[in-house]
DNA sequence: ACTATTCTGTCATAGTGTGCCATAAGTCAT
DNA sequence: ATGACTTATGGCACACTATGACAGAATAGT
């Protein structure tokens, strides 16, 4: 990896580092990309390069998360049902959590208390997840061999999956360790399981 | 009702007449405030005093549903099992969908393919979900005798009602008659109830 | 060291959303 | 009706987010 590159990636962590602390101080609305930019000494135009907005910034731990789903999904078996492969990609991200240290565990329970204290930001994450849910209603189409345009049952567990992880992660609204967090949303996940008919989602 | 409140309402209602034409016709990023206020003749200040913001003129349609969620909600017995309770409401607005006659079913419809037509709104709609479901979330709990800032499964059952009404709502993406749609949205709550196992509510 | 590529800062601009104050319109007495 | 009172509106200024264009600085490949 060339300097241009950790140079790149170092920014990057700063600026997230710089906006989260902002953030929990003052406010997420009351804190400007100006002043983010000021800490880090970048300009706000460069801002925009690193993220495509305020909100982008604060959520970007979804980027990371789809991405897991998306390819531990491509790993299960194409016969296993939906739902079962879709728990299985949840709890993949569980353990990326889990497995997470330091820095970016501390980012984590940062951007966990962000999002505690603004509800405003629970509705731009749930957004954020409306998207994930439109490429996953893809996949699992693909894979019950439907059409995502027509098929209610594909969007009905994808929908009920992304609520099980939302779930997990956002409730109980308190603080606790990564692992506390993790036990929570692999408490929801059992939850999940152990509500739904089995073989509802064939 | 004065004049004063009939002059208020039908310049609401005109504002969304318009609004929802621009963007069906011009999208909706691309449609400014300015111009909508310019169609009705009204200043771009005034806007802002009916609809907090462009979303929320988008999304006016969610005050309404919301309402009737939680007066159905509040009629329910306190025993009747939660989700079958959180099923009735979201039957009671499909109902007054159903019933909606002339220009309100005009503006339903202008909306729907609105939403079709922009990923981006329906992120903003799922965000203003969010919001209903957070209230939800008070009521179900209150009803459980559970803490809602503990009780996962509150949180499960709110999330997996409100998954199914967002699924027959926005699935599929076709055009169709007010009726039709009412069908659909039917038609994916009783998938959803088919789905759980009985009693996994309580 | 030379050149191409990529990143960055500066400037300009559009658009959303809000506070403030003066004015116009509707409401309610007498 | 006339007046006083309340409320809606318009206009102005302003802060903030976000984007486009261009020039200059840093890095990469040779």
């Amino acid at each position: 990896m060339g300097l241009r590159e950790r140079k790149k990636e170092k920014t990057r962590l700063a600026i997230i580092d710089a906006a989260l602390d902002l953030f929990l101080e003052q406010g997420y609305e009351s804190t400007t990309v100006e002043q983010i930019a000021g800490v880090v000494d970048v300009s706000p135009r460069t801002f925009f390069r690193y993220f495509t907005s305020k909100d982008h910034l604060a959520l970007w731990f979804h980027d990371h998360g789809e991405e897991i789903i998306l390819e531990t999904l491509a790993d299960r078996p194409q016969d296993e049902p939906p739902f079962t492969a879709l728990m299985h990609a949840l709890r993949a991200v569980l353990t990326d959590v889990e497995c997470s240290t330091g820095e970016d565990a501390e980012r984590f329970l940062k951007l966990r208390r962000l999002l505690d204290a603004n509800p405003h930001l629970i509705g731009r994450s749930v957004a954020r997840g409306a998207q994930t849910e439109r490429r996953l209603a893809e996949v699992i189409a693909a894979r019950r061999g439907a059409d995502p345009d027509k098929d209610q049952l594909t969007h009905l567990i994808v929908a009920f999956a992304m609520s099980t992880m939302r779930v997990g992660f956002e409730c109980p609204r308190r603080d606790g360790t990564v692992a506390e967090i993790a036990a929570r949303m692999a408490e929801s996940i059992d939850l999940a399981e152990r509500s739904l008919r089995p073989g509802w989602d064939l």
